[in-house]
DNA sequence: CAGCGAATCTAGACACTGACAAGATTGCTG
DNA sequence: CAGCAATCTTGTCAGTGTCTAGATTCGCTG
């Protein structure tokens, strides 16, 4: 039993693993496919096999993070059905899943035609928006409006741009936000 | 007169400029300084001597960017004194400068501690929220709502995230979203 | 179970990049 | 007009993404 074997047995999810703990320490943009190598204990070249390139790699990235939203986003509709719950989801997920976000959102660093990332984007966005009835205002204006909301709250916090105050208790601040959409 | 002479005359300019046609181009995270220098004539390290390095360079468009920023929603508020049209201008901003916007909002590019962008920074936020006393909710929430709102629906409009029918006529889109905060 | 094609990984190479050092040129100030 | 500081050039270095050729191993077919 070589200490390194020829083969790494799940090189695609370790690639995947370092690259996000890379980029929630030095950015989607700051990465390095030769450093994911080294962390993964493979040659430079290896990744390149599973995702062809850089911005493959970063495309799987956002494939999965678009997943992992949508399954959130469901599981808070089958237990609370309530609008305003979806929304401090979708700030909770981009908060603690920083890296997935970032690259969600970057689609200068990924192949932002991809029908994988197309198909899960739409079904997040339906997932979102799905409560939207309860929002004021016309039909189809409501849905951007509450999206809209919910995601530049999250990426003013993700960027540090709020004020030092609003920025302590997200979830709680996020609540808050969503509900005056609703007008309760 | 030599057709290239040893002093450039405003480089620092010239490179700014460049900077905004390549990040508009590739994204702010595509960009290269020796193209900029290439762009702008000069050797490849003579942008260095301006800048100090690639983080120093988007730290000036940054700080360039929060003050015309800063000065179009001054104008607007002279002009109109209402609180959806400052919204709306935020948004006019981010789909007009998009090089600029895009930098504004990635601080893992830039020195996000420089003094210059973080002083542009706050008098952005504040005029943006100044009239935020129209918005429903209880007080320093409004404020960050309304950031959220404009600063959101920028965002995924720039990253080509929002469905077709929405994106036609964004400022259309944006003054309906706005006036669902104020309750009118 | 043997063998063989396909999948996976390594090693080497190339052009490009950001950063640094040393020197050339020029504007500016006393 | 002398000299100093600012500006720009040239050369260099390590690091990166991607390509090619070849080595190793897996898994399927017979």
């Amino acid at each position: 039993m070589p200490s390194r074997p020829y083969h790494h047995g799940d090189l695609r999810r370790a690639v995947l693993d370092a690259a996000v703990a890379a980029i929630t320490e030095h950015g989607a943009a700051g990465i390095s496919l030769r450093d994911l190598a080294r962390r993964a204990g493979v040659s430079h070249a290896a990744p390149v096999h599973h995702f062809g390139d850089k911005a493959g790699l970063l495309t799987a990235l956002a494939a999965e993070g678009y997943e992992m939203l949508a399954a959130a986003l469901t599981e808070t509709r089958e237990r609370t059905g309530d609008f305003v719950e979806a929304g401090v989801t979708y700030v909770r997920f981009a908060l603690g899943h920083r890296a997935h976000f970032a690259v969600m959102f970057s689609p200068d660093l990924f192949h932002a035609d991809d029908p994988a990332v197309s198909s899960a984007r739409e079904r997040t966005y339906d997932l979102l928006v799905s409560g939207a009835r309860a929002v004021r205002g016309e039909p189809g204006i409501a849905e951007i409006a509450a999206w809209s909301l919910v995601h530049g709250f999250a990426t003013l916090w993700l960027t540090g741009a709020l004020p030092p105050g609003a920025a302590d208790d997200p979830e709680r601040s996020a609540r808050a936000i969503a509900r005056i959409l609703t007008g309760s």
